[in-house]
DNA sequence: CGTTCCCTTGAGTAGTTTCAATACTTGTGG
DNA sequence: CCACAAGTATTGAAACTACTCAAGGGAACG
C-alpha cells in the first residue's frame, strides 16, 4: 500500500484514515478537482476497478499497439510510458499513484506506447464497458475522466519546454521536482528523500540524453549541492534550491491543494 | 478557405462539394472519428460555431494563465502553442485547419500556454456553455471532443520522442511530415510542396536548438536532396524519402483514410 | 529606395557522445 | 556466509554535435 515507511505513516494519520471508503481510488484526481466530486460520485468510481493486478518490476501491463478494452488506475509504485524503437527506448511519461495509466485508450482504442512497471507496482483494473455506462449517467464523472487526460497532456507539454529548454542537469532535477509536487498531491511526498526505482539508463532515456551523461549530470547536481542522486532515489535538504535550479514552475499540474498553485502563474 | 491554388482545386472537388453544409467544421476528425458522427451530430457541431474571428499573423488568440469561457476551431492557416518564458520562446505544438486549438481550456480552465497565429487565419468561436450542454446531450459529440483532445496528447508524445531521440535535420523533417499527413486528412496536401508560414527562428523553437543550427540543418537537408526549406515552405518530390530519413510513422495520428494508417502499427 | 526582418556563413566554445576500462551493488546458488 | 554473476554506476580521453557571437547578404514591405 505505501511506497515506504514514510508514507505508511502518512496513510496512518488522522486524514488519511477518513479516506479508507476508497481503498483503490483514494488518490484519483487528489489535490486537484477530487474535492469537487460528490461522495456519492466517489463511490461510483471506486466500485469501478473489480481487481488488482500485481506487476513485478519492468514487466509490461499493455504493449504499444495493442487494442484495449480496460484501463488500469495505478495503485502503489511508479511506471512508465515508453516507446521502444529499433535504436533504444524512449519515456515519454512517469505515473504516480492514483493516475490512470492508459485511460486514453478508452477513446483511442489502441495506445501508441507500452506501459512498463519501474519496480514492483499494484494496479486496479477498470472496464471500458462499465466506464463507458458510469460516464453517460453520471457527466461530472465524465468530466473528471476527461480532465484527468487533459492533465497527462499538460505535463507531455511542460516535458516538451523541458525538452527544447534545459540542459541535462536541470531536465533531471525538474522531473524529480515535478515527481515531488505530484507526490505532495496525493499525500505522499517526503520532504528529504524521493524513493523511486529508477536506473540512470531510465533517467537517461527520460532526457533525451546518454546514460554516461546522466552520470555527469546526477555529478554535477551533487557538486553543486542541490541534490543526491543514489540508484534512482534522490535525497536534498533544499527543494527550494532545486526547484529554483531546474526553473520548476508547478502551475501546469493544475493543483488545487494548500500550495495554491492555481495562483502562481508567471 | 484554402491555404493555395492547389488546395482551391481541391476543395472544388465532388467531394469536397458534398462538405459544405459545414462551412466551419467540416474539417474537425476528418480522416479520423467523422465518418462515425450522424449527420445531425456534425449539424449540431456546425451550429456551436457563433462567431468567427481573423486573427493576423503572430497575433495572440489566447495568452497563457488566462482564464477562458470559449474554445477556437482553426478554419485556415497555422496556428502555434507556445510558451514564453526569460529566456525565450518555446513552440509545443501546431494546430492545422479542423483542430480545436484550446479545447483543453474547456475542462482545464485556465491554459498553461499561450495560441498564436503563424501567418493570417480564422478561427472559429465556440462558447463553454453551450458546448457543455450539447455534450450533455448527445454523449457521442462529448466524446468526439475528448478524442480530439486526447489526439493533442498523442502528438505531444510523439514530439517528446523525436526531440529524445533525433537529430535537427531529422526533427524538421519529422516536423513536415506531421504536417503532410495531418494536412491529408483534412484534404489539403499538396504532392509536392507544404506551405507554411514558419522561420527559422519558429522552427528552432519548436526543435530546441538554435536558429542557426536550423539553417544549417535545413541545408542539410537540401544537400542530401531529401528537401528544399524557403520561409517555411518546404518543397520535395519524394516524400516517402523524407519520411525514411525522419524514422515518420504516422499511426500516432490515429488516422483511418485512404491510408489505412491504423493498420501500420509496427 | 530604404528599412526591417530573415537568412547565411565563419570561427571559437560549450555540451554531449562514444568507446573503453574500472568499481560498486544486488541477488543467487554453493 | 562466501563467491560469483549480472546489472549498474563511475571515470578518462577523443570525437562530434550544437551553441554563441559576430558580421554580411537577401528578400519583402512600406
Amino acid at each position: 500500500m505505501a511506497c515506504c515507511t514514510y508514507c505508511m505513516g502518512m496513510l496512518n494519520a488522522p486524514n488519511a484514515l477518513a479516506e479508507t471508503d476508497f481503498p483503490h481510488t483514494e488518490h484519483f484526481l487528489s489535490g486537484r478537482l477530487r474535492k469537487h466530486l460528490s461522495r456519492e460520485d466517489l463511490h461510483y468510481i471506486e466500485d469501478l476497478v473489480e481487481d488488482t493486478l500485481p506487476i513485478a518490476s519492468r514487466d509490461t501491463l499493455v504493449e504499444r499497439g495493442q487494442r484495449v478494452d480496460r484501463s488500469g488506475i495505478l495503485l502503489s509504485g511508479f511506471m512508465l510510458r515508453t516507446i521502444e524503437t529499433g535504436d533504444g527506448r524512449c519515456i515519454v511519461g512517469i505515473d504516480v499513484p492514483g493516475d490512470f495509466v492508459d485511460l486514453h485508450g478508452f477513446a483511442l482504442k489502441r495506445l501508441d506506447h507500452s506501459v512498463v512497471a519501474a519496480g514492483n507496482v499494484r494496479v486496479g483494473l477498470v472496464q471500458h464497458p462499465r466506464l463507458e455506462q458510469l460516464m453517460e449517467e453520471r457527466p461530472l464523472i465524465a468530466r473528471a475522466m476527461w480532465f484527468a487526460t487533459l492533465l497527462d497532456a499538460a505535463i507531455h507539454r511542460k516535458w516538451i519546454q523541458m525538452l527544447e529548454q534545459l540542459d541535462a542537469p536541470r531536465r533531471i532535477a525538474h522531473i524529480y521536482c515535478e515527481l515531488q509536487t505530484r507526490l505532495g498531491l496525493i499525500g505522499q511526498a517526503n520532504p528529504r528523500v524521493l524513493r523511486a526505482p529508477f536506473t540512470q539508463q531510465d533517467l537517461a532515456d527520460m532526457c533525451g540524453v546518454s546514460s554516461i551523461h546522466v552520470n555527469r549530470a546526477v555529478s554535477k547536481l551533487r557538486n553543486l549541492g542541490l541534490a543526491e542522486i543514489r540508484r534512482g532515489t534522490l535525497y536534498t535538504n533544499d527543494w527550494s534550491a532545486l526547484r529554483q535550479y531546474a526553473q520548476f514552475d508547478p502551475s501546469y499540474l493544475y493543483g488545487d491543494g494548500p500550495l495554491h498553485l492555481n495562483e502562481s502563474w508567471s
